[in-house]
DNA sequence: ATGGTAGAAACTCTA
């Protein structure tokens, strides 16, 4: 079984590329970010005829969150229970016997900004939540642009970026507490390339240059996390005309 | 110097 997460930056302008992908990648899951469209507008019926059913909550312009899958999706929540935000970030639901969480977190702009001081907050929030979705649900995997390069080795100039959105202290240790309720990090259960990266930036060459951080991820309970068997960053899409500025992250489950 | 690019939408904001 393969999940993956890909923040498409406008669902509308990448279906294309979703389309084309879906059949070369074969996921049983997907985790969409950045859908920015409303409910009305979800191209459900592209999916449906891709093979996939969908779970989504948008909003125009800006956020919105969706899981496709093959199986039927059950248990579908929006949001996280008890923090009222009208920002659409948040969509889990079950299939196939797996728990499936889909995240966008907040970007956080600069540190000390209110929108930095907004995304502390829904970390916070969110690790509460996790901690219950994770009682409940043995087999958990959490998916998505989470907005935080947890290490110095997931930043290709960590001189450049220290204390940097995205990467300041208190950024990482929201992450880590994520890992500390007993979540793996998918990517570090397996020997990956130096200077692995999943974002770049659109300006500047980035993605040329290998100028990028590690920001989507893939986190696994601990029963989901004994039975994978991969994860890879496909930067294939990121190659295309007119791409996403973030790369598809996949897992492997037995 | 606060640059540069992309997306949505509307002459600006967010990332």
């Amino acid at each position: 079984m393969k999940l993956a997460t890909w923040n498409v930056n406008s669902l509308k302008v990448r279906l294309p590329q979703l389309l084309e992908w879906l059949p070369t990648a074969q996921p049983d899951f997907v985790c969409l970010q950045e859908t920015k469209l409303e409910d009305g507008k979800f191209p459900a019926a592209e999916l449906q005829a891709a093979g996939y059913g969908a779970a989504f909550m948008g909003q125009k312009t800006y956020n919105g969150v969706a899981i496709l899958a093959r199986a039927p999706l059950t248990e579908v929540s929006i949001g996280i229970p008890g923090f009222a935000d009208e920002q659409k970030r948040v969509i889990a639901a079950t299939a196939d016997g797996v728990r499936v969480v889909c995240l966008y977190a907040p970007n956080g702009q600069a540190v000390g900004s209110d929108k930095y001081e907004y995304k502390l907050r829904w970390y916070g929030a969110l690790r509460g939540w996790i901690a219950e979705e994770l009682a409940r649900h043995p087999r958990l995997a959490v998916l998505g642009d989470l907005n935080v390069a947890p290490e110095d080795r997931d930043v290709h100039d960590p001189k450049l970026w220290e204390g940097q959105v995205l990467v300041s202290e208190p950024e990482r240790a929201a992450w880590r507490a994520l890992l500390e309720l007993g979540l793996k990090d998918a990517f570090r259960l397996f020997d990956q390339a130096e200077k692995s990266f999943s974002w770049w930036d659109y300006r500047m060459g980035a993605f040329r240059r290998n100028a990028g951080l590690r920001i989507d991820h893939i986190l696994l309970s601990e029963a989901a996390a004994r039975s994978c068997v991969a994860c890879v960053i496909d930067k294939e899409p990121r190659k295309a005309e007119r791409p996403s500025d973030h790369a598809p992250v996949i897992v492997e489950l037995r």
